[in-house]
DNA sequence: TTCCAGGGGTTAG
DNA sequence: CTAACCCATGGA
C-alpha cells in the first residue's frame, strides 16, 4: 500500500535531488537515513512525537510521505523546515558557479556536480560526535563506529522494509559505559571527548541556540574550541555542517588538501599560500568550494 | 611492512 | 613556541 503525498516542496533552481541523493548514498553504509529505489528516507523526532518520513522528487517537487508517524499540522511543518534546512533548497547557488568557471581546473564542477547541494547533519550534537568520531580514521571504520553507537544508544523506526534510526540523545549517551564503547572499537580519548560532550550539552552549557545566539563566526568557533575533542578541524567542519557557515575551512583536512593539489592549485600540501589565493577568491563560499572539493575525490559513476 | 586516513591532546625540549 | 608521541583500525 502507498502513503499518500502530504508536502510538497518546489525545487530551486540549481538543485539536483539525484546529485543529492548520490551523496548521501556512496556506499559509506551511513546509518542516519536510507537510500533506496530512488527515495530518501529519514527518521526524526519533531518534538511532538517521532516519525520516518520518504523524500522522494517528481515533475520540479520534493514530495513527502509519511510512512510511520503522525501527519499533524506540527509535524508537516516542522518536517518542511526540516528538509529546506537539510537539502539547503533556500540558496541560490548562482554565485558560487560563476566563482568556479572563473577557475580553469575547478569549472568543470558546474556541469558534472550541478545542482549538488550540502546535506546539513542539522542536530549540532550529532555533528560533534560525528566528527570527534571521524578523526584521523577512515571513512569506512567511521561509519562503522557510528553505527554501533547508533544502533546501541538511540531508537529505531520501522515501516514495511525500511528501518531507520534517530541519533541518541546526549542523556543517553552521557551515561554510556565505557566498556561498552571500547568493546566497540572506540579509543578511550574519543570515549572521553564523546562522554563529556553529551553530559555539556545534557547541562545546558552548550546548544545550538547558544551558538546562534553569537554575533560572529569567530564566536562560534571560539565557543566549539572549548570542547575537549574540538580543534580547528572539528569546530569549522560542524561550523560548516551543521550551523551552515557559508565561508567555513576545515583547516589540513587530508581530502581538502588531496583534493588542490589534484586540481593543480597547489604544488604540494605544504603550498599553503596557494590555498589561500583560492579561498579569497571564493570568499563567502568556501564551505561550498570545500564540499565539491570533496566531492570530487569520489570515483566517478 | 609501512603509511596514511574528513585530528586533538599531552608532554618534552 | 614547535616537535614528538599516543590513540585505534583498516585500506592501499
Amino acid at each position: 500500500m502507498k502513503a499518500p503525498v502530504l508536502l510538497s516542496l518546489p525545487v530551486p533552481d540549481l538543485f539536483s535531488f539525484d546529485e543529492c541523493l548520490w551523496f548521501l548514498d556512496r556506499g559509506l553504509d551511513d546509518c542516519m537515513h536510507r537510500v533506496q529505489d530512488g527515495y530518501l528516507y529519514k527518521a526524526l523526532d519533531t518534538g511532538q512525537g517521532r516519525l520516518l518520513f520518504q523524500l522522494g522528487c517528481r515533475e520540479g517537487q520534493l514530495q513527502v510521505t509519511l510512512p510511520a508517524g503522525e501527519a499533524s499540522v506540527f509535524n508537516l511543518q516542522y518536517l518542511s523546515g526540516y528538509i529546506r534546512e537539510w537539502l539547503h533548497l533556500d540558496a541560490g547557488l548562482q554565485p558560487f558557479y560563476r566563482k568556479l568557471e572563473s577557475v580553469k581546473s575547478l569549472a568543470y564542477m558546474t556541469t558534472a556536480f550541478r545542482g549538488l547541494r550540502l546535506p546539513a547533519i542539522n542536530s549540532l550534537f550529532e555533528a560533534l560526535c560525528w566528527s570527534i568520531i571521524g578523526q584521523q580514521i577512515n571513512l569506512t571504520f567511521a561509519y562503522k563506529l557510528k553505527r554501533r553507537l547508533v544502533e546501541h544508544y538511540g531508537t529505531s523506526i520501522t515501516a514495511g522494509n525500511v528501518t531507520c534510526f534517530i541519533f541518541p540523545e546526549p542523556a543517553a549517551l552521557a551515561g554510556a559505559e565505557e566498556a561498552v564503547l571500547r568493546e566497540m572499537q572506540f579509543s578511550r580519548q574519543k570515549i572521553n571527548y564523546l562522554v563529556a560532550l553529551a553530559a555539556a550539552f545534557e547541562a545546558g552549557v552548550m546548544d545550538r541556540s547558544r551558538l546562534d545566539a553569537l554575533p560572529s563566526f569567530a564566536d562560534r568557533q571560539q565557543a566549539l574550541l572549548q570542547l575537549k575533542g574540538v580543534g580547528v578541524w572539528t569546530a569549522n567542519y560542524v561550523l560548516m555542517k551543521s550551523l551552515r557557515e557559508p565561508g567555513s575551512i576545515p583547516h589540513g583536512d587530508a581530502g581538502l588538501l588531496q583534493a588542490l593539489v589534484a586540481h593543480g592549485i597547489m604544488k604540494d600540501r605544504k603550498d599553503l599560500a596557494a590555498a589561500e589565493r583560492l579561498y579569497r577568491k571564493f570568499k563567502g563560499w568556501e564551505s561550498y568550494l570545500v564540499f565539491y572539493l570533496w566531492r570530487s575525490l569520489a570515483p566517478r559513476t
